[in-house]
DNA sequence: CTGGATCCATAGCGATACTG
DNA sequence: CAGTATCGCTATGGATCCAG
């Protein structure tokens, strides 16, 4: 931890990985995975296919609005598949793609992680804002 | 796959582990790091301890007012140690806590999986906006 | 060099009303 | 039931100017 910075310029450290064109890469999914709600439907449908308001109780206060954006945006990406049943009323299932259900993976070990140190954070927080003015 | 919905009500799967408190904690880290500009600024940190400018020239396009901000955001978790040198011209190093250290590794997961999927979401994106009209 | 203060444009999100 | 359309608020972030 002490001798580590010469002169390693734009070449980055071979030993770790967070290469700048990596680091964009996470930096890309974060921002497209870090909305308010990704995470929660993604985790919603992790237990299954579901409907459209099943999805909605199971998150208990997303609006309509803010599911169907978050839908078509997993959609797009190809994490989940939209599957329309032409009754009446209509039915529409939700379900996680194989690329879909791989996220899962990296994502619960972010939980994994906001488990342990999350009171850690909030205790650094409060002290922070006990001192700050 | 198929036998896995039959009233699981509010109890969640048992063998996974995305309970939906988990999927908050998840939820609010993922919100906090997933602006434009903190894993870009971890990602820096990972290289060892660096000053503003440093900082700064190492993501090439960042604004000095969200790079302070950043970086007020990640001391204020605890993230971050903030080491004023009083010379002048001032001197202000920033460097990665144990806790800020302890990120990266779930952070480089997901970039993993950022760099293996990229292709296939870039791929789907483009099927889905080719069709939608 | 490090940052605070302002101003401004845009993106994210919620509330509500309407439709097949 | 599963959306679409519209509105308005707030948060996010960039540009610019000022200061220790």
């Amino acid at each position: 931890m002490t001798a580590q910075r010469k002169q390693e310029g734009t070449k980055s450290i071979p030993g770790t990985l967070h290469v700048p064109e990596e680091c964009r890469q996470v930096s890309e999914v974060l921002q497209r995975i870090g909305d308010k709600w990704t995470v929660l439907v993604v985790g919603e449908l992790g237990g299954g296919p579901r409907r459209f308001n099943e999805i909605r109780r199971g998150l208990g206060s997303i609006s309509q609005r803010m599911l169907t954006l978050t839908l078509r945006g997993l959609e797009r990406d190809g994490l989940v598949t939209r599957t329309v049943f032409p009754t009446v009323p209509p039915r529409v299932d939700y379900e996680l793609t194989k690329l879909g259900r791989s996220l899962l993976d990296p994502v619960n070990q972010l939980g994994s992680w906001a488990r342990q140190n999350q009171p850690a954070i909030r205790q650094a927080r409060e002290k922070f804002d006990a001192v700050a003015r």
